[in-house]
DNA sequence: AACTGTGAAGCCATTCACAGCT
DNA sequence: AGCTGTGAATGGCTTCACAGTT
C-alpha cells in the first residue's frame, strides 16, 4: 500500500444516493470553509465545523465520508483539499455559464450581484420579451430579446438558466429554455414550472420566504436556516 | 352540538409543533389554492393539491389535518376557508411592515418586487450606510441613513427586516436590528448571521441556490424543489 | 361513491458510541 | 490524546390502508 493519502473512492463518486438536505449542507461547508481559507487556516475538525454551522460533528463526518475518506484520524480535514473536493462534488471546480431571462429589475439586480463569480458561475447572456429592453447594456452585457434564445444556447453549450420574469410568462420562457437544452433552471418567478424529468428546476418564491419567516416569527418557535 | 362546520380545535391553535418540511409545503398549498380562487374554484381535494404540488394526498391531509377539521369528506376543503385558515395559521392574515436595509442593486429590486404585497408584506422604510444613497427616492420610499433605523423601528412596532447589504456589513446591521426590537431576518447576504435565540433567521444565498442546483444537474439526478 | 382523518407501518435522517488511526 | 469513519440505535417524516363521514 503507498503510503500516500488518497480518498478510497476516486474522488467524486456516490453521486446520486446523496440527498436533498446533505448537498443543502455540503454548500454551507464549502462557503465555511472558503471563509477559513481566506485566514490562511489550514486545517479543521469536524466540531469545528459543526459549531460553526450549527450541526453534530457526528453528521459533519457523515455527510463527508460519503465522497470518501478526506479526514486524518487525530488532525481533521485539510482546508484546501477538502474545498477541492466539494467543488468537484458540486460541478464548479470549473467555470460555469448561465444565461438570465428577465431584465427587470430583479433580472438587472441578478447581473449586477457580485457573489456568484467566487462561487464559479458567470452571467454570459441576458434576454427579455419586452423590446424596449432589448439592446439595453448592463455590467458589460447587452439585454438580447428573446427570439435570440435558441441560437446563443446552441452555439454556448449552456446547462443552466435563471429565470427573473413575471409568473404569468415564466411557463413560455421554461419551454424554449428545455427546447434549447438547458438542464438547470433556477426560478424566481411565483409558480410551478413544468418540465422535461431529466430538468432540474429550484424555485426560490421571495415572498414565500417571508412568509414563512413570519411563521416562525408569530409562532413563537424561533429558527435559523440557511441555503 | 351546532351543526355548523366549524374546525375542532379554535382557528390556529396547535402552533409549535409544526416541522420546518411543513410550513414549508403549507405555503405552496396557500400559493395554489390563491390560483384556484382567482378561477373561482371553490371546492378542492388533498388528491388535487397532492397531484399539483408534486405530494402525496395522504402527506396533504396529515398536514391540513394538524390545525383543525377544515376538509369535508366526500367533498374536499372549502377554497377560501382553507386559504383564511392558512393565512391565520401564517400570521399574515393582516398586513405586516417590514424594513429593508440596503439600497444596492438587490435592495432596490426587492423594494420593487410586486410579489410581497399579495401575501400581505409591506416594506414601510429602506435604509443605507451609504450617505451617497440616502436620499434616493424609490418606489415613493426615501432611503434612509442606517443611523435613523432605531427611531423608526421603535415607533413602528415593525417585527421583520430584510438585509440586503454586502456580507461584511451583514452582523453589524442584524445586531442593530435586533437590539430595536426586530423578531425576524430575511437574510440575503451570504453569511451566518448570530442573533439572540428569539429571533429567526431565514438565509437565502443566491449563489448557494446555483450552486445545488449545479450538483443536480451534473450528478444526472434531477430535482424539482420549490419554496 | 367520494373523500377526509388517522393509527400503524415503513422509510429515511440524525445521533450515539466506539473501534481504529495518527 | 485527538479525531475520523461507521455500525447500531434513535427519532422523525412519509406512506399505507381503512374506518368513518357526507
Amino acid at each position: 500500500m503507498p503510503h500516500e493519502r488518497k480518498p478510497k473512492n476516486g474522488g467524486t463518486s456516490r453521486r446520486g444516493k446523496i440527498s436533498h438536505l446533505t448537498v443543502r449542507r455540503l454548500s454551507l461547508y464549502l462557503r465555511f470553509l472558503d471563509g477559513l481559507a481566506d485566514e490562511g487556516v489550514t486545517t479543521v475538525s469536524s466540531r469545528q465545523l459543526s459549531d460553526a454551522l450549527g450541526l453534530t460533528a457526528a453528521q459533519v463526518r457523515k455527510d463527508l465520508a460519503q465522497f470518501g475518506q478526506f479526514g486524518r484520524p487525530g488532525v481533521g480535514y485539510n482546508v484546501v483539499a477538502l474545498m477541492d473536493n466539494l467543488r468537484a462534488i458540486f460541478g464548479t471546480d470549473t467555470l460555469r455559464d448561465v444565461v438570465l431571462i428577465g431584465a427587470g429589475s430583479l433580472g438587472r439586480a441578478l447581473m449586477r450581484y457580485r457573489g456568484f463569480r467566487p462561487k464559479g458561475f458567470r452571467i454570459v447572456a441576458a434576454f427579455d420579451s419586452a423590446p424596449a429592453k432589448a439592446g439595453r447594456k448592463i455590467e458589460k452585457l447587452t439585454v438580447q430579446p428573446i427570439g435570440k434564445l435558441a441560437r446563443t444556447l446552441k452555439t454556448g453549450k449552456i446547462a443552466l438558466a435563471i429565470i427573473a420574469v413575471p409568473a404569468d410568462a415564466a411557463q413560455d420562457v421554461t419551454d424554449r429554455l428545455c427546447n434549447a437544452g438547458v438542464k438547470g433552471i433556477l426560478n424566481f418567478a411565483p409558480r410551478k414550472l413544468d418540465v422535461p424529468p431529466d430538468v432540474s428546476v429550484i424555485t426560490v418564491d421571495l415572498a414565500v420566504q417571508l412568509q414563512q419567516l413570519n411563521y416562525f416569527v408569530s409562532s413563537g418557535r424561533a429558527v435559523r436556516r440557511r441555503g
